[in-house]
DNA sequence: CAAATTGAAATTGTTGACAATTTCAATTTG
DNA sequence: CAAATTGAAATTGTCAACAATTTCAATTTG
């Protein structure tokens, strides 16, 4: 269980991200409580560094956080909320493929390849966090191209959307859906684009 | 330019909502750099607390943050992404307004009604300060009493809208506007407090 | 003289110590 | 015996010191 290999240290930055995926992939159980400690040994640590990624989190919405008393995992959303938010997502990303079409270049193409082929790795992996996270970084890739600006209102909606239903179920129909969105974007087809992103968030 | 009076210890919340009110009503220059020791002197505490106020409003978005380089004002943004930023903001808002409809009690009527007076107050003192920070606090109060998950979301697109139209231009016109949507939701009319919210957001 | 290099000052990143608060089980009280 | 009280343990809040990094003006180099 022991960590052999070099370990480069833990950044603020990485803890968060970690942590994201754990708790998208539902490692830590609704309305428990994060301990500063635990989380700066597991890390190698101080505190410090873990209250930056609390804080971080807790902004994002996977988090809750009371004065003295901490952090603690958040509760499940309900059916409604999530319904709303996922039309905020569906709006917000339909824009930014829609402007990806448009601006992205080569390079950008060669990342989005390499994103999707992430992802599928996760999946046939079955690691839910992996999943999760590649998931992630694919939709995010669309989005931080287009607009700094969108992405944290994005990330807030996305992260707070996976919480809920994370099971790794409909992997192959998931894998199909991005490989039409990355082939739809990299022809030009905006149309065939942006219906594969609707069947992907609805 | 002292502070005679007794002041209560600043703690990240305050410092954190103190901020924000004052990058929306425009008291920092776009991509200006915020210091940690400067604040720090300012409020009179150590830097941790700055940190973690940098790390929720740039979360928000009003901040940029660069590794080893902090934090500075966030650009202006384009009007485009003001645009579906706004629709994103109308939707949930609505959401919200039409719940609290139904769900309201006398006392959340109450609470609204010391908050509109609050906003005009602010207004008629002609303090940017003070109208962002109570047109927000009003907003909040249909948000955060309906869905405590929406509002981070709901939070940051309305920093992120605010930054850039917050001259004290149409005040009076505004005014009208909030109180249309409180007398209609006071009176339990949906129609017309969404009406008058559309008016107001867009 | 333009471009590269150096180094001190300024700034951010991290840590461990201590203060303040909360928690919860053991004890006291009516 | 139920309810209130106490106090130690656990946890979060804040701070000041030090480490690492960036900045930028002065110096060197071709």
């Amino acid at each position: 269980m022991t960590e052999h290999q070099v370990q480069t240290k833990y950044t603020r930055e990485k803890i968060c991200n970690i942590l994201r995926s754990d708790l998208i992939a539902g490692k830590f159980n609704h309305d428990q409580p994060m301990r500063e400690i635990s989380l700066a040994k597991r890390f190698g640590v101080s505190r410090g560094p873990i209250r930056d990624a609390f804080l971080k989190l807790t902004q994002e919405g996977s988090l809750v956080y009371e004065t003295n008393r901490g952090v603690r995992v958040h509760s499940a959303i309900a059916d409604e909320e999530r319904k709303i938010m996922m039309n905020m997502r569906l709006d917000l990303e339909k824009y930014c493929i829609s402007k990806y079409i448009d601006e992205a270049d080569q390079k950008d193409h060669g990342e989005l390849e390499v994103l999707l082929e992430q992802f599928k790795s996760a999946c046939l992996r079955d690691s839910l966090p992996a999943v999760a996270e590649s998931d992630l970084a694919l939709h995010r890739h669309w989005v931080t191209r287009v607009s700094k600006n969108l992405e944290p209102i994005w990330l807030g909606l996305a992260v707070r959307i996976l919480m809920k239903y994370s099971r790794l179920e409909n992997i192959e129909e998931s894998i199909g859906e991005h490989e039409r969105i990355v082939e739809a974007i990299v022809v030009k087809n905006k149309e065939r684009a942006l219906q594969a992103l609707a069947s992907n968030l609805i």
